[in-house]
DNA sequence: CGAGGCCTTGACCGCGGTCAATGCCCGTGG
DNA sequence: CCACGGGCATTGACCGCGGTCAAGGCCTCG
C-alpha cells in the first residue's frame, strides 16, 4: 500500500505542466467547520475531497445506528466511492470530524479532464486502485484479528487518533460498541 | 453494481476491432482440473484469469486455517488483486473447485498493450472500478447482516452453489465455520 | 469391507452486544 | 458563582451468536 502511494505520488509528479495546472485550476479550495457534511445520504456523490487539514469520517445508518466506514486524515481522499463512481445518491455521510480543509474536484469536470489529458485516466487508475487496496486490508483485518488486535492496530498507525477523535466514533470504526471499546482500553 | 458490468461490456464493445483483436491473442485457453492451483501463496501474481467454465475459489491461511476471500463462476474475473497490482508474492491461492476453463492473461503483456492502446487503460480502470466496488458490497455484507442472512443472500444470487461448492468453503467464504453453518442450514 | 472425506449433532464456552445506572466534563443561564 | 443539563465515557449484569471440541453418520472409492 506504501508503494502504492509512492507510485501515485511519482506518477504526479511525472506530469507534464499543463496537465498539473488544469487540474489544479479544477479544484475548489473549501473550508468545514467541526460537525458540518462534506456530503449527506442521498446527495449525488459529485465532488472528491482531497484533505489538507483536519479529519474527516464517513458513515452509513444501518436501522439508525452509525456504521463508520472511514475515518480520513490530511493526504487521504475522502470520497463516497460508491455514490461518486455510479454517480447515484449516496448511502454515506461525510462528515468534518474537526475544522477542515479540502481540495473538491467535481466529477463532471474531472471525467471532462480526462478525456482532454489521458494521462489523467491512468492517474484516476492508480487512485482506484489505491482504494481497492485499502479495501481488501480493512477486509483482511475485519476477518482475522480480533476487537482488542483491531483497536491496536488502528492506534499503531494513528497514535494520537485518541485525542482527536471521539470514542464513539472509533469503536464504530472498528465495529464494536462503545462498552466494548471502553473495557478493551480499560485492560491495557 | 450490475451498471457497471453493463458499463463494462459496453465499453469493451465499443472497441475498435484493432484493439480487440490484440486483446484476445495475448489471451492464453487453459484448463485446470478440479483441485488444481492456478496461482500458489508465494507465487507472483502475474495472469489473470477470465472464467469461461467452472468454479474457482481464492483463499489465504490464517494461522493454519483457510479463509476464502472468494467464490467465482463462469463471466468473473479470477486474480490475486494485491498480488498483481503490486507484483508481489501471492498471500492467496487461486484454486480450481471443480474442472476449469480460463482466458489467461499476463499482467506484462497488458501493460504493454495499455501503452500501445490506451483506451485499455479504461478498460482497466473501469475493471478496477468494479473490484472495488465489490469490496465495498462485501464490507457493507459482513458488517451489516448475520451469518444466517449471509447465507440467505449467497444461495439468493446463487441459487445452485450448494449443489456445487462443499458446505466447508462455502462456510469459509461467509466467516463462519462449517458446524455454523450446518446448523443454520437445519433450521431453515 | 475398510478408510477417509464431508457433514451433522451435542455440550460447553467466551467475545462482544444490550440495557441500565453512574460518573465526568463543560457550557449556559439564573 | 453555582446549578443544572447534556454529551460522552465507564462500569456492571446479563444474554446470545457463533466458535471449539468431540462423537458419530454417511458416502465414495480403492
Amino acid at each position: 500500500m506504501q508503494q502504492q502511494l509512492k507510485k501515485i505520488e511519482e506518477y504526479f509528479q511525472s506530469l507534464d505542466a499543463e496537465t498539473r495546472e488544469a487540474l489544479q485550476k479544477l479544484a475548489v479550495r473549501k473550508t468545514y467547520r467541526k460537525g458540518e457534511y462534506l456530503l449527506k445520504q442521498d446527495e449525488q456523490g459529485r465532488c472528491s475531497f482531497d484533505i489538507e487539514a483536519g479529519i474527516v469520517r464517513k458513515y452509513y445508518l444501518n436501522d439508525g445506528k452509525e456504521v463508520t466506514t472511514g475515518l480520513l486524515f490530511p493526504g487521504d481522499l475522502a470520497i463516497s466511492f460508491v455514490a461518486y463512481t455510479l454517480q447515484e445518491p449516496s448511502k454515506e455521510y461525510i462528515q468534518a470530524v474537526t475544522d477542515v480543509v479540502v481540495a473538491q474536484l467535481d466529477y463532471h469536470g474531472f471525467q471532462l479532464l480526462k478525456s482532454k489529458y489521458p494521462k489523467l485516466v491512468v492517474l484516476d487508475l492508480l487512485l482506484t486502485e489505491y482504494h481497492a487496496l485499502w479495501l481488501e486490508s480493512r477486509l483482511l483485518e475485519l476477518r482475522t484479528l480480533n476487537a482488542e488486535d483491531r483497536y491496536k492496530q488502528l492506534v499503531k498507525s494513528h497514535p494520537h487518533i485518541v485525542q482527536q477523535v471521539s470514542l464513539t466514533h472509533i469503536a464504530s470504526y472498528l465495529g464494536v460498541t462503545l462498552e466494548t471499546l471502553s473495557r478493551i482500553r480499560a485492560r491495557l
